[in-house]
DNA sequence: ATTTCGTATACTGTATACAATGTTCATCGG
DNA sequence: CCGATGAACATTGTATACAGTATACGAAAT
C-alpha cells in the first residue's frame, strides 16, 4: 500500500466535459426536442473551439442521442413509437437474461445489495417524474451490474441513453409510477425462487408494464403539444 | 416514381472512409495487435489530414476496438479470457431472445429466408478461419435482423466488432470449426417446434460451444506465439 | 397570394497551426 | 555495466483558417 494517494488530474480532456454538458443539458430538458444544435454556437456558450464540442457530438451521434441535420446542425433524435417498443425488447434481452444468470449464480449476498439499492431507490425524494426515472435506471442498472458482466452493462447504458429524449418532466399526475417502482422488490424475490425460466417472466413482464405507461407518458404529452400551440 | 435515379454524391465524408479503411486493415491483420498507431502516420499514409483521421480512431476506441495509449497513439485492443467470456455470454442474451421473438413470431417464410442465408454461406469458398469466421457471423446477424429490431442487430454488431481482434487467420486445422458451422441448420428446426424456451436453450448451447472453440484457438494461437521468438 | 429563382449566409468538413505533455534516448555518475 | 537525470522529440489535444454546400430569404413573375 502506497503512503501517498493518487494525484488526478484536474484537468481532463475538454471534450468529454462538453459531451458530459451536452448530456445533462438534454436530460434537464434545457436542449429541446427539434432545436437546433449549432457547433460553433455551443463552442461560444461553453467557451472552447468547434473541435472538441464537435467531437462530443459526433459521439452523442453514434450514441443515438443526436441526428445530423444535413447542413444545419444537430437535433436531439426523436423516436417513432416503434422504435420506443424496439428499446424496450432489447432491456427484455438484456435485463431478462441478467435475470437467469443472477438466478443461475444463486448468490444470496449480490440479491441482498441489489435489494439494498431497490429500498433506497424507492425512497423518493421528490416526486417528479425525472426523480422516478432516476431512481428506475439505477435500480435495473444495478440488476445488471450485479452479473459482473460489463458488456451487458455497457449495452443497457447504451440503451437507457438512446431514451433520453422521450423522458418527461412533468409533475407525477399518475400513480401507476409509482405503483410500478414498487414492483422491483419481486424480481429478487423471483431470483430467489432459483427458476430461472421464471425469474427472466418476472423482468419481461415488468419492463413490458414499464413500456405500456411510456408509450401512455408519449402520447399524453404529443396531446398537450399539440394543443398548446 | 422519377425519371432520374438519385445522384450519389461521390464525395461522402472523409472520416468515413478513414474509418472503413482501418477497420479491414485491423480485421486483414494488417494493423497487428500490440501496434501502434499514430494518427499522423495514418494520415500521410492515407493521404488526409489528421482530423477525419484522428475522427475515425476516436469512433473506434468508443465501439472499444482500439484503446488510447497515453500519448504514444492507439493500439487494437487485447482481450483477456475473461472478457471474449463475457462477449459470448453478451451474444447469448442477444440472439437467445432473438431465437425467442422468432419462435414466437412463428412466421414461415422469415424462418424460410434464414435458411436460404445459411445454406448459401455454408458452402465455404476457401477454407480460412477468416471465411469460416465470415460465414458464421453473416448467419447468426441474419438470425437477429430476422427479428426485425434494429437495437438488437445494433448491439450484435457492437459485440461483434469487439472481437475482431481476437480473430485468428491461420488456416483451418481444426474440423470442429466445419462441424460448428453445420449446426446452424438445427436452430431453425428448434425455431420450428414453437417452443421458445427450447429455442433459446438451442441458440444458448451452440454459442456457449463456439466459446469453447474460440478459447481454445486463442491458447493455441498464445502458445505458438510464445514459441516463436 | 403563391411559386420560382437567385443570391447571401450559415454551417459543416477538412486542413493547418500551436501548445502542452508524455516518451525516448543519450549522457553522466555510481 | 546499470540506474538516474535531463534534454530532444513525438504525439496528442485544442484552436483557427479555409473551402464547399445546403439552407434561408427576399425579389420577381405568374
Amino acid at each position: 500500500m502506497s503512503r501517498f494517494k493518487k494525484i488526478e488530474p484536474v484537468k481532463v480532456r475538454l471534450a468529454d466535459e462538453v459531451y458530459q454538458q451536452i448530456f445533462d443539458a438534454i436530460t434537464r430538458g434545457d436542449i429541446a426536442p427539434g432545436e437546433r444544435i449549432v457547433q460553433e454556437k455551443l463552442g461560444q456558450e461553453l467557451q472552447v473551439s468547434r473541435t472538441p464540442v464537435r467531437e462530443a457530438l459526433l459521439r452523442l451521434e453514434q450514441e443515438g442521442v443526436l441526428t445530423i441535420v444535413g447542413r444545419s446542425g444537430f437535433e436531439i433524435r426523436q423516436l417513432t413509437d416503434s422504435e420506443v417498443r424496439d428499446i424496450y425488447q432489447s432491456r427484455e434481452a438484456i435485463e431478462g437474461y441478467s435475470m437467469r444468470l443472477l438466478t443461475e449464480a444463486a448468490d444470496g449476498a449480490v440479491v441482498k445489495r441489489i435489494e439494498t439499492v431497490i429500498s433506497k431507490e424507492e425512497n423518493l425524494k421528490s416526486r417528479t417524474v425525472r426523480s422516478y426515472f432516476n431512481a428506475n435506471r439505477n435500480i435495473h442498472r444495478a440488476i445488471v451490474e450485479a452479473t459482473g458482466n460489463v458488456y451487458l452493462l455497457e449495452m443497457f447504458d447504451g440503451m437507457w441513453n438512446r431514451s433520453l429524449s422521450f423522458q418527461m418532466f412533468a409533475e407525477i399526475g399518475n400513480i401507476d409510477l409509482a405503483k410500478s417502482l414498487g414492483e422491483h422488490m419481486q424480481l429478487c424475490e423471483a431470483i430467489r425462487t432459483g427458476d430461472a425460466n421464471h425469474a427472466v417472466a418476472s423482468m419481461r413482464e415488468h419492463i413490458s408494464s414499464g413500456l405500456d405507461l411510456q408509450l401512455e407518458g408519449i402520447a399524453a404529452k404529443r396531446k398537450g403539444a399539440a394543443d398548446k400551440p
